[in-house]
DNA sequence: CTGGGGACGGGGCCC
DNA sequence: CGGGCCCCGTCCCCA
């Protein structure tokens, strides 16, 4: 599992300096503090048909060049700053600057989704490219008959109406909605799990005590375990306790004779996977 | 080198 | 829909 997003980034340091992490979120704390969402960080990345794996495979060569994407796709950039709003209203948070993030949760939240829905991406265009300049279904000269093709399914109807009525009620890619973070590339098919997302890289949650910001409340709380010594998770077989469960859980591996994992060559068991990993790497002496 | 503990992360599930 | 919790997992450190 990727560990990008871990605030424990100093390999050689084994207290890292969370002063720079406390500048920018101290005055966000969790439990009081709701996540700023603004509009950047649910707009949806505006891809191009090639940008999608599903869209990927249907997509259809739009242009020799780079302009055969002609939205914004950069996570850096403001997905709007196009649309003529200012860029800057529109992509601020508390990562960037230190705003107090309950100022930026006042904002309007516009939730969008990247959607097939034509008239959606329309839309995000700016006025003075029509999506039908964009996407031409007939490519130039390749035929005298226009028509209008859909650009989620690849399916061509003969009149514009006919294709938003195919969009609205026919077509089965069309009603599939995406939720892309902002801050990586990340897409979600429901907003409350890219909103929780999205807390792994705003990291509301701030330790009091040293300033170490978290992304959930309870990853706080056993955080601040390790500041109080408190460890209410017990052995059942010996007189051991744990701040975490999980740690638990692998200490209870320990008692028991039968590792959960095992060498399929020498059957020797591990306790923990990456020890058997570990021993698999190493050469495993019967494999 | 190995095994175990400590700290912490993300996704999913449930309420 | 959001919060809390659980599970599984990783990485680091140390004996």
């Amino acid at each position: 599992m990727p560990r990008s997003f871990l605030v424990k980034k100093q390999h050689s340091t084994k207290k890292p300096n969370y002063g720079g992490l406390k500048s920018e979120t101290e005055e966000a704390p969790c439990g009081t503090h709701e996540d700023s969402l603004l509009y950047s960080d649910v707009l949806p990345h505006h891809r191009c048909p090639a940008q999608s794996p599903r869209l990927q495979q249907r997509a259809q060569p739009l242009s020799s060049s780079s302009s055969s994407c002609p939205l914004p796709s950069s996570p850096n950039t403001s997905p709007l700053s196009f649309l003529g709003h200012s860029s800057e209203a529109y992509s601020r948070s508390p990562v960037e600057d230190n705003k107090p993030a309950e100022s930026c949760t006042k904002v309007n939240l516009e939730i969008q989704c990247v959607t097939g829905d034509l008239r959606q991406r329309e839309s995000l265009l700016p006025p003075s490219l029509p999506l039908l300049a964009l996407f031409p279904a007939t490519p130039p000269g390749s035929s005298s008959q226009e028509s209008f093709e859909c650009l989620d399914c690849r399916k061509e109807l003969l009149s514009f109406s006919g294709l938003a009525k195919h969009k609205q009620l026919r077509c089965e890619w069309s009603s599939k909605k995406y939720f892309s973070c902002k801050y990586c590339e990340k897409e979600y098919v429901s907003l409350g799990a890219l909103k929780m997302h999205i807390r792994t890289h705003t990291l509301p949650c701030v330790c009091k005590l040293c300033g170490k910001a978290f992304s959930r409340p309870w990853l706080l709380q056993g955080h601040i375990r390790t500041h109080t010594g408190e460890k209410p998770f017990s052995c059942l077989h010996c007189s051991r306790a744990f701040a975490d469960r999980s740690n638990l859980r692998a200490h209870l591996q320990t008692h028991s004779e039968v590792k959960k994992y095992q060498c399929a060559s020498c059957f020797k068991t591990f306790s923990r996977i990456s020890l058997l990993a570990k021993h698999q790497e190493a050469g495993c002496p019967l494999s």
